[in-house]
DNA sequence: GGGTTATGTTTACAGCATAAACATTAAAGG
DNA sequence: CCTTTAATGTTTATGCTGTAAACATAACCC
């Protein structure tokens, strides 16, 4: 590969840099020039590519959605499908956080204004959606609580995880996303 | 109030106007020297009361878990204090949240390694701990896994509101929080 | 092949946290 | 009361940041 003026696919190398950069590096430490210098490229050429850093991190955000979503579905999967599944995918969720702090927290908390993550037409949320659908047996209104429910209850615990105010512990993960107790009308 | 060379109560003052600026400005433009210069400081000024900018951030994050607290127990005492009040201090929370997003993101999320928010000795920690014990009649490890269940489902639900991912909405947060169809056991 | 456009670079600016050196004032001791 | 000292301010400087503007190079199109 030899050393050319222009990059050949700068944008693509730059999302890769990102994403590897925040495996190891807290979001806020997260710098339009050091991603631009580990590609080996001046700072400026981002923009050609982005509008500006937000838009390099929206796309960061939206490749990790993707991964979210894979690990979920592959949770699901090797879950059987059932009723089991829609646990497994809650599990997958906490575990993707935990696993991924940096990017985690991009997707979710760390696009300022508007946060147009587009989470909504991800693959993590259609199986959210999904799940809960097949759990409430199709009513709307039931199965839209116990979606909202549902999420809220992953994304808290994941948070508080990442937060460190809970032990990042798989037997915790497990307590807490228990349809015995979790959802259950009572009586 | 005549100007003088010594301000008298800096640090009180900066705290003061910390607050101030949280209650407008995002978490992430929080600026020190901004602070100084709203107190009429300058910058460096601020380094003979917090060795940096973080210890500045954590003193108002210890101040907005005592408001938080406070909130809470407001909740509960106008609930009665009885059964009812475990959901009351969980609709306090998310409302808290959403009042007061930079402040609740600051305490909970923006506070990079180590994380020493001290919400653990909170009283808005001891009023979980309390109606939690009080809802499961006192079994340890019951009470246990309802505090962490009911905390992440009301930290789930601010933060996916305050992130954009959920309409901040009243009748949501009932919606989500409601004791007949959160937590009961299964028959 | 020459002009246009896409995609790089260099340079420059303002704002940031913070370190170092210096100034002023309040408090303490004789 | 007067001096010494410590607390608490200011000024200045450094290296980082995101990003705008002007310029350079190379790829593509007629």
């Amino acid at each position: 590969m030899v050393r050319t003026y222009h990059h050949g696919d700068l944008r693509s190398a730059l999302v890769e840099a990102g994403l590897r950069a925040l495996e190891t590096t807290e979001i806020g430490d997260i710098s339009l020039r050091q991603i631009a210098r580990d590609v080996g490229v001046s700072a400026t050429a981002v923009y050609r590519h982005f509008p500006d850093k937000r838009a390099l991190l929206v796309a960061l955000a939206g490749a990790g959605i993707e991964k979210l979503g894979e690990a979920q579905r592959a949770a699901a999967e090797s879950a059987g499908g059932g009723p089991g599944a829609f646990g497994a995918t809650g599990r997958a969720y906490v575990r993707f956080a935990l696993a991924h702090p940096a990017l985690f927290r991009l997707i979710f908390t760390h696009l300022p204004p508007p946060g147009d993550t587009v989470f909504g037409e991800s693959l993590a949320a259609r199986l959210l959606q999904e799940k809960a659908a097949a759990a409430t047996g199709g009513d709307p209104a039931e199965t839209r609580r116990l979606m909202v429910q549902a999420w809220a209850v992953v994304h808290g615990l994941a948070m508080l995880m990442l937060d460190g105010q809970l032990p990042p512990d798989d037997a915790l993960i497990d307590q807490v996303i228990d349809p015995a107790t979790l959802f259950g009308r009572r009586r």
